[in-house]
DNA sequence: GCGTAAAATGTTATGTTATAACTAATTGTT
DNA sequence: AACAATTAGTTATAACATAACATTTTACGC
């Protein structure tokens, strides 16, 4: 199924920005007579989540669009979210998801969604602390 | 450093519960004259959280308290949370955290506060739901 | 092409979660 | 006691998210 009109113009919109967006944010940049509710932003969003083309962060009430072009065909990916520049970077590692799914079976734990966000400081932002002392 | 009074109040609030609660629900228990704005709720949570008697659950916007009486030393758990009954197990996994550690390492990630935070059935919602067809 | 069911849209209103800013009270330290 | 630092209480408001409903568009079998 192709994208919406809608879809597309928050799809777009996501992937000019560097850094993650929340549904207000993404809303005032898009904002025009026939889409102005958060609720028109939000049901997008849900949908872009859904087909694993963007991702939400839980931590940040924000989005970003997946690292894969086509969307994200894992269960578990690890985000990392710069607290100093704001980039997130996409993983994907699978002795980590093994282990996880390792410990939902031992647990008999029906996964559903993982997130593991991890926040700290990209190799730019540590290397550029490092040279201001 | 003792717990103060807002503090142990809300810790107890918490622990009596077998679910998260989010900030107004532990507002609406623990209301009175002189305690009833969100504020207030919020310092005791941001303190109990920093000395990780409490952890917050990103995805719900809620709080459960640690598995561990004392508080948690580890900087990265993962809190299954069961989206039938609202229970949350918390886990420490060492390889899972050995993996993780390993990528920032590769990739020059300082790390900061990392969540796992795995949505799901628990055994006990699973079992319940295969004896009722 | 046409009818119909399903999906998406636009809109209004409201609910929920979180913080800013400020003053007063309490506590720890010398 | 004097002082600094932390915690408290209060008001107001910001930021995030959804409910409900009428309407339009799209998908698709006939």
């Amino acid at each position: 199924m192709a994208l919406t009109a809608n879809e597309t113009a928050v799809l777009a919109a996501l992937r000019q920005e560097q850094a993650p967006l929340g549904a207000y944010a993404l809303l005032r940049r898009l904002s025009r007579p026939g889409f102005n509710a958060p609720a028109q932003v939000y049901r997008a969003l849900d949908r872009l989540v859904a087909r694993g083309l963007v991702h939400r962060l839980e931590s940040l009430n924000a989005y970003v669009t997946c690292a894969e072009p086509g969307g994200c065909k894992h269960g578990l990916r690890v985000l990392a979210i710069c607290d100093c520049c704001g980039k997130v970077s996409e993983f994907v590692d699978d002795s980590l998801s093994q282990n996880l799914s390792h410990w939902q079976q031992r647990h008999a734990f029906a996964p559903g969604q993982a997130a593991i966000e991890v926040h700290g400081q990209c190799a730019n932002c540590l290397q550029q602390a490092d040279s201001t002392p």
